[in-house]
DNA sequence: CTGTTTTTGTGGATTTTTGCACAAAGTTAC
DNA sequence: GTAACTTTGTGCAAAAATCCACAAAAACAG
């Protein structure tokens, strides 16, 4: 068995599937599946077989031939992978609908990640606790606590306008990967990680690919 | 000019950024900006300028040489590639955080959609309106509704385990494209158009780049 | 009208990603 | 122990996406 990992760069798309790959494990390990070959996770995942072992192979070898792979260690190696063997700090910025929608949905997130502090700007809302128990800080507050915190990831879901001045103030405040719910392209420093999740791009896809099904 | 649209297939990748060009298109017509060079939306874009042209130029030619482009001419062009020229009609299924979320942030999605109809299963849910107006109808309608109101898109904002049933209702109701906000990979039959939004994917790339960085 | 400047549109090289196809390795049956 | 079977891991070809670099086209100056 290859010991260490290959350093050259490792696609997006990899660590994209090994995500989606993860949550496939976890629902099989949850029903009793001991064992899956690549076959059968690649028609869950709707991805080629020989996409998911040339993905894996990346990082070692994990299965076994004429067997495949016990679910429980190739769910444990991907998420070291990964770097989910521990809990991720995470800072909400914005309490609007979204905001909201996402600290509820803390329950759901599968384990890795805490929102450990929350900002808005608005006045009203400063001092409240979300229902999760979290109490909303001012944004002129953020630097501090996200300090204080150890926040590791900051998530912005304030309208767009407001997002760039939170990436701004999340950096100088130590945060090394910002997941952007707003919809515009955040400017960062060289070596930040950011992630964008923007709906309305992929509604814009399935109204293209509507018009070209009738046109 | 070529007149016509190749019809040799379009990279997804493409249509993506289309949507993200006409964004920033509709940023500077606002800012009432007229015209702009492929150089300076790539730089808004974060996007190779290069890019910018041939994924203009699978569907025609509409920059002037030593000009650039005029904003508001690109932009409707743009939104017509899209088919963003009409009103697409969509169904929400689900209202919990992120369905609330979605419906109040009606407003904000660009102009080219609408919810007509939304959907919970929960008896309790039934009958109330919500913020913006639209009455929540019983799961078990949702045929009868999303035929009568001639649906085009459905978006799915339920827990991962009722997303395939919901899935299914809206294909036996004719629904042609779904936004898919559970975390499942679903099956469908072949030609319906489906995008999948998944925040914990996103949250995932995030972990290992981090992991990367300091490993 | 000619030369200079600008920026598009695109041929094609380069890089990246995907997936076929098969040897290698392990299991099972007898 | 051997043959038949299964499924992984991977070399390599094919496909796709990206981006460089430059000719073509338009504007403008003198």
């Amino acid at each position: 068995m290859r010991s260490a990992m290959k350093f050259s760069k490792i696609p997006t798309a990899t660590i994209t599937r090994l995500s989606i790959y993860s949550r496939y494990l976890e629902a099989l390990a949850q029903e009793g599946v001991k064992i899956i070959a690549s076959d059968k996770l690649a028609q869950k995942c709707g991805i080629n077989p020989a996409q998911i072992r040339k993905d894996l192979a990346y990082f070692g070898e994990f299965g076994i031939r004429g067997v495949g792979y016990f679910v429980k260690e190739l769910l444990f190696e991907i998420r070291r992978i990964l770097g989910l063997n521990k809990i991720w700090k995470m800072a909400l910025v914005g309490i609007g609908n979204l905001g909201s929608a996402l600290i509820a949905h803390q329950n759901f997130i599968r384990q890795g990640y805490e929102f450990v502090a929350v900002f808005d700007i608005d006045p009203a809302k400063v001092g409240r606790r979300v229902p999760s128990g979290q109490v909303i800080h001012s944004v002129e507050e953020l630097e501090t606590v996200v300090r204080d915190k150890g926040v590791e990831i900051g998530v912005i879901a304030t309208p767009a306008a407001k997002a760039q001045m939170a990436a701004g103030r999340l950096i100088v405040s130590g945060v090394k990967a910002i997941l952007n719910f707003a919809p515009i392209q955040l400017q960062v420093p060289e070596g930040m990680a950011v992630e964008n999740v923007d709906f309305t791009v992929k509604l814009d896809n399935l109204a293209y690919k509507l018009t070209m099904g009738e046109g």
